[in-house]
DNA sequence: TGAGTGATTGACT
DNA sequence: GTCAATCACTCAT
């Protein structure tokens, strides 16, 4: 698997690679999310392996209206007041599933939304579940990219630094960053905290 | 127990 | 540009 990374952060996690990503993690969310541009999805199933390289992303808080966590703890959103560093999936529209990293301390209540990668492995098997042939749509949204990377609720509460399935790993960071306003909301809509790489075919919206 | 909502997508006018 | 699909969750009875 070529994805193009440091050596040092190839391969095998070691402990201090975790403790690395630990850290970083544990910054607020709107410091984290922009770091998170270039890192690797990567998803293991029965069906093969998929990865994707991290090219948009948004930042919630729990004193923004806008997160699911706003109103404090719930059966749905706990996993997001837990350790940085986990997967918070949820199901939305009755027919999509979107993937964030939690971040922040524990207790925090905050997390990363990932609206878009740009699929690096597992091309064929991404075809396969969303049912389409262009690259460029394969992935260009937060529902899209669960779909190809076959993420649902099953996956959610993983530990995305120690998971053997579902994987965030440290990439290459990009040149230029475009900060924006978030979209898709109705609340808190003029937090400036989505993020993406800029010139980026892969991004959900210009 | 029921109504309203939504961090979306794709199809259609 | 508009709108339907479809359901987990939340909040108000």
């Amino acid at each position: 698997m070529n994805l193009n990374m440091p050596n040092k952060l190839r391969g095998r996690r070691s402990k201090d690679n975790i403790d690395q990503l630990r850290q970083l993690l544990m910054q607020d969310a709107s410091v984290v999310a922009p770091l998170l541009l270039g890192f690797i999805v990567v998803h293991r199933t029965n069906d093969g392996l998929c990865a994707g390289r991290i090219v948009e992303t948004e930042a919630y808080q729990a004193d923004d209206p806008a997160s699911h966590t706003h109103k404090g703890v719930s059966p749905r959103n706990r996993v997001m007041f837990g350790e940085p560093g986990h997967a918070y999936v949820y199901f939305t529209y009755g027919m999509h599933y979107c993937l964030n990293v939690v971040a922040g301390k524990i207790e925090d209540g905050q997390g990363v939304l990932i609206r878009a990668l740009e699929p690096v492995e597992g091309i064929e098997l991404m075809k396969e579940r969303r049912g389409i042939e262009e690259v460029i749509r394969l992935t260009n949204g937060p529902g899209k990219l669960t779909q190809a990377l076959g993420i649902g609720l099953k996956q959610n509460g993983k530990d995305l630094l120690r998971d053997k399935h579902l994987m965030l790993l440290a990439g290459v960071p990009p040149k230029e960053v475009v900060q924006t306003k978030r979209i898709g909301i109705t609340r808190a809509v003029d937090r400036p905290w989505r993020f993406y790489i800029k010139n980026s075919p892969f991004i959900s919206k210009p």
